[in-house]
DNA sequence: TTGCTCCTCACGTCACGTGAGGTGGC
DNA sequence: TTGCTCCTCACGTCACGTGAGGTGGC
């Protein structure tokens, strides 16, 4: 009965010798002998384990399901099989949502990076965080419905009306904030005005869209970094939220 | 201008008090100051870079390509993005091409485990791993097409013949070796019917395909398992080759 | 003596998880 | 004083890759 050392094996069955020591270490697959010199002798028994071994790793299982496939019984292969057939498909499912994610964003990013000449040009790698941020953000807030309905609204209203509202926002919010800082009540005369513009607003944005209009305040109940950025605390909210009220709600 | 420590950074953006400190750590993100007692204190500036840090992590970047992209120009970003989306489309082939292996090997396996009534029913692990041993010897060096001509033929012939020829071999390259071991000619008369018997059994598993007996040789010298556990050692598949020459080739 | 193969440590990878042991703040 | 949060080590994960330093076999 003959006998192989390990570079012999490692030729044959495409591995490194690094492996077959590793292999051992883990006591996955230990020589059935050793040479005078302390050389690992593997003979045919253990050259077909580890061609089980091999096989079974292509599978992709882990080196401790082949150990348990290899120990198990015929009930044991089919079952850390059918395991995998789950891992993968998960794994698969998982892939392609993260592949759609980026592809959108790449699509979305090279939009915003291309001027009417060349790749990139002028848009700063800021801007493209901030609108890499901003998709995440709705993403995780608006279902595939709701993000194309505000989709077709946006190229309704075109680029030029969104950064001149978005550039209103702040206005809104500090004047509302100088009204309750000054004392006025919300449902005063003074307000009224400013509580009209910030309905018509919203429902320029939801457009009149109730799912969209939960999803709004969700967004602000649970992104405090948004609440910050735009300065609307809980405390503005409520006190926008009675002016609008007074003039008859959203 | 507020601060934040670990703890409450990790509540709002869903990360681990641990994973800050790898970032800190790694220098991906140092907290821009320190209190007293030696307490991380998180600014603005930092909370901002946080969350494009988690916003990248979550399109599937290393931290290595995160710091590059947060480091780098809008240009930078871009080909990060792209070479992410070449690498998901690596993957995913990967996957799917895995998946149907497991697929199939598993449906072998549920089907040889399945007797008439329950499952994996008398069917040992052995002997299930010798079937996909042999189904993945197959899959390396056959193509699909003739892997399904193989399957055909196979149902053809009925598992009957095939269980009946797989035990003629044996004796065929047993008989081949002492007539080798008695000095006797390959292109003796006593060879004849060993040979024609021989070229009968190949033609069958081949159906005449050029390319399939190509691939046969191609398992011969390319698995020296198989030739150890078949006994067909080159010197015998030479003596068989002009034993079968001699009665008019393949 | 020269190559080639073999041996045994032992650190490094990637992104943290998980204690251990100790201190600051209310 | 009691919880809670924070701190800094430092080992473990998974399957090996990659030297370092040394020996056996032709």
């Amino acid at each position: 009965m003959s006998t192989w050392k390990v570079g012999e094996l490692g030729r044959r069955t495409g591995l490194t010798v690094r492996t077959l020591h590793h292999y051992d270490r883990i006591g996955l697959l230990s020589p059935s002998g050793r040479s005078a010199a302390g050389y690992r002798l593997y003979d045919d028994a253990d050259v077909a384990r580890l061609h089980r071994i091999v096989v079974l790793r292509q599978l992709g299982l882990s080196l401790e399901q082949v150990r348990e496939s290899l120990a198990g019984s015929a009930w044991t292969l089919e079952r850390v099989l059918r395991a995998q057939l789950e891992r993968l498909r998960e794994r698969m499912a998982a892939e392609r949502a993260l592949y759609e994610r980026v592809e959108r964003l790449a699509a979305r990013v090279a939009e915003a990076g291309t001027g009417a000449a060349g790749a990139a040009e002028g848009v700063s790698a800021d801007e493209l965080l901030e609108t890499i941020e901003a998709m995440t953000m709705f993403e995780k807030y608006y279902t595939p419905e709701q993000l194309a309905q505000l989709d077709a609204r946006g190229k309704e209203l075109g680029a030029e009306h969104i950064r001149a509202v978005e550039a209103e926002w702040p206005r809104l919010i500090a004047a509302a904030k100088d009204c309750m800082a000054r004392g006025v009540e919300p449902t005063a005369e003074e307000v009224r005005p400013l509580a009209q513009r910030c309905r018509e607003l919203i429902r320029e944005f939801t457009g009149g869209d109730a799912g969209i209009a939960r999803s709004v305040s969700r967004v602000y109940q649970g992104e405090p970094s948004v609440r910050e950025r735009t300065g609307l605390d809980p405390a503005v909210m409520e006190y926008i939220g009675r002016a609008v009220a007074a003039v008859g709600g959203w």
